[in-house]
RNA sequence: GGGGGUGUAGCGCAACUGGUUAGCGCACCAGAUUGUCGAUCUGGAUGUUGCGGGUUCGAAUCCCGUCACCCUCGCCA
């Protein structure tokens, strides 16, 4: 070993010992005489001391030591006199007087440096080496390492089991844009990588594993937002013999351990689970924010009475009380809010100030008791809120007060009731209407829900899936459906959504055929563990998490990837460009 | 694919309405300094104002194009 301890070990319990220690140069500070240099590795930062008095030579060559530069110091551990001890840092009660030392490496100087200042995002991801050595890259994907372990710790322990599944998979019917891999054997073919594990993880239920997880990489080639990469890594879970109920206390139980070691919280469970159409109602989003309160209600009815012809003649209204909105928004930000809600889809907003001297302004002509306090009532309204109403289709409203209530919580600064709140979306639709024919919420494979078996025939609309998304503060963390396993089923779903069992066979064969030999009933869920890692750590782009991420568009500024291929390597794909690629592209 | 933002020294930023030699802090280099710990003090060096074009006596500043990064809608388990 070239080091006796790392940059984090010294205590002064260790005085008088001998001790090398090899790290970074993180800061020099030269007293003319006394040189101190601190020593930074991952575990810590350690002050080394060179006296001129005591050695003139090696006081010289550390005085000139690059920062950042790689040197082992070998020295006596020596405990600081009282008046010298550094409370700040855990080794601040030693240091070690350098006796020998030996430059590892050098160091150009540096494009930033190593501390918590602010660098722009694409220089740290142009030396993503550089920045992995601050300090809060380091935190974080020690936290993460931390995550990840208490995870499977915690899948162990409920008896689950790790299985890699293919990277190189087949492209799929369904579901986002995949990256293909050209391949050279078979020319003109494609492999493409997994937008999940998806059906593998089914065949293992087929196979028997009955409890398998995986922390999955997984693949979109969709466009990026900062809670979305090219690659991202799921927790991908599936489980034989269950109901959503098992999925929820096996997930709760697992996160339940991973906030007590990452962050040392005990995370209340179960989580409370909320029918997806109280979302949509109450928060217009189906991963609702819930800790701002401002919940939105029905007035449809209550309204009806009213002469205001947007009220009378929308099929639906809605509207929400904002806290303190009255005194805090000008008609000048109101302005700003109707512009957001057109944004959105609807066609304005109305809205009244409800002060303590009474209503004023906006649809307040319109409205007259008793409707004023009935609807004071139903929105739980006090005197200095806003009142806001959409009035439109269902969908419009619920999309455009959603938006509005997550804006209205930001500008008005509302604080959130918990640190964490997490839930459970249940009851998903299975089918959704599009473009006059049936769609899957999900996918075709959802299982139906028992209580609605009857309504597959009557009014496939009205029919639930056992599908559930779990959401915290806002973000869907993930989700996950029992699957169908019996082919009676499936072939009445696929019915339903007007695929021919000839279509379906073509597309999903081989899953059939899987099912078909002896499939458990079997469900699972899949979490996205880099946006999980975010929020427990406070961050708000998983990029934060992520070791080597790439940017919005798909680029990785470190290695230059995507780039051209030779012409060799394109020419043995069978690959040919219908247009030269730019030059300089 | 649509909309928006940013780009000035190695880094973070400044430069009023177009105006003389584009500044400040940190880092860097040299010197001073025997107890600092984000050390301090003195001095020094550093610019294709992203790139290309245009308007103008004169452009970091205005216009057009382009590139990169970021945000957002569409898209996306």
């Amino acid at each position: 070993m070239m080091r006796t301890h790392t940059c984090g070990d010294l205590r002064p319990a260790d005085a008088g010992r001998k001790a090398t220690l090899c790290g970074w140069v993180a800061t020099k500070r030269d007293h003319g005489g006394v040189l101190f240099v601190d020593l930074r590795d991952r575990y810590g930062l350690a002050q080394a001391t060179f006296r001129a008095e005591q050695n003139a030579a090696l006081y010289e060559t550390a005085r000139h030591l690059p920062l950042e530069g790689v040197v082992a110091v070998t020295g006596t551990v020596e405990a600081r006199p009282a008046d010298k001890v550094n409370p700040k840092m855990a080794t601040g009660g030693v240091e070690l007087n350098a006796a020998s030392l030996e430059a590892l490496n050098d160091c150009k100087p540096m494009p930033f440096e190593i501390g918590d200042g602010e660098v722009a995002n694409e220089l740290r991801l142009q030396h993503r080496f550089l920045d992995l050595r601050r300090p809060r890259m380091q935190h974080n994907l020690l936290k993460r390492h931390a995550l990840t372990l208490a995870l499977r710790k915690a899948f162990d322990a409920e008896r689950f089991v790790e299985i890699e599944t293919p990277i190189l998979y087949k492209a799929t019917p369904e579901g986002a844009r995949e990256y293909l891999v050209p391949s050279r054997v078979h020319r003109g073919m494609f492999y493409a990588l997994p937008q999940s594990p998806q059906v593998f993880k089914q065949l293992c239920m087929v196979a028997g594993l009955d409890r398998y997880f995986q922390i999955a990489r997984c693949f979109r080639d969709e466009d990026l937002r900062a809670d979305r990469q090219p690659e991202f890594t799921q927790v991908d879970v599936e489980m034989s013999f269950v109901t959503p109920e098992d999925v929820f206390r096996v997930i709760e139980g697992v996160l339940k351990v991973a906030w007590k070691e990452v962050l040392g919280v005990d995370l209340p469970t179960p989580f409370p689970q909320v029918p997806y159409e109280e979302v949509m109602l109450k928060y217009g989003s189906d991963k609702p924010d819930r800790r701002y309160g401002m919940e939105i209600r029905d007035v449809t009815e209550m309204v009806k009475s009213t002469s205001f012809k947007v009220f009378t003649e929308a099929p639906i209204v809605r509207g929400l009380a904002a806290p303190g909105g009255a005194a805090a928004f000008s008609r000048k930000h109101i302005d700003e809010l109707t512009a957001l809600c057109a944004a959105a889809g609807a066609k304005g907003l109305a809205w009244m100030k409800y002060t303590p001297e009474g209503m004023q302004g906006g649809i307040e002509k319109f409205i007259q008791e008793p409707l004023r306090a009935q609807l004071v009532a139903k929105l739980g309204a006090k005197p200095g809120d806003l009142l806001c109403f959409i009035a439109d289709k269902k969908e419009v409203v619920e999309k455009t007060l959603g938006m509005l209530r997550l804006e209205l919580a930001k500008r008005l600064a509302l604080k959130p009731s918990k640190e964490w709140d997490l839930h459970w979306v249940v009851d998903f639709p299975l089918f959704l209407q599009s473009e006059g024919r049936l769609v899957s919420g999900h996918h075709p494979f959802t299982q139906v829900h028992p209580e609605d078996f009857a309504l597959l025939d009557t009014d496939p609309t009205r029919v639930r899936g056992l599908q559930y998304d779990l959401v915290m503060n806002g973000t869907e963390l993930g989700g996950g459906t029992i699957r169908i396993h019996r082919a009676d089923v499936q072939a009445k779903v696929f019915g339903i959504l007007g695929l021919t069992p000839e279509e379906a066979q073509s597309k999903f064969g081989f899953l059939l055929d899987a099912l078909a030999h002896g499939a458990p009933p079997h469900g699972g869920i899949a979490l996205g563990l880099d946006r999980l890692c975010a929020l427990l750590l406070g961050e708000s782009d998983i990029r934060e998490v992520i070791a080597f991420p790439k940017t919005h568009k798909a680029s990785c500024l470190m290695t230059g990837s995507p780039a051209q291929a030779s012409e060799k390597q394109v020419r043995e794909l069978g690959i040919v460009f219908q247009a030269p690629p730019r030059a300089g592209a």
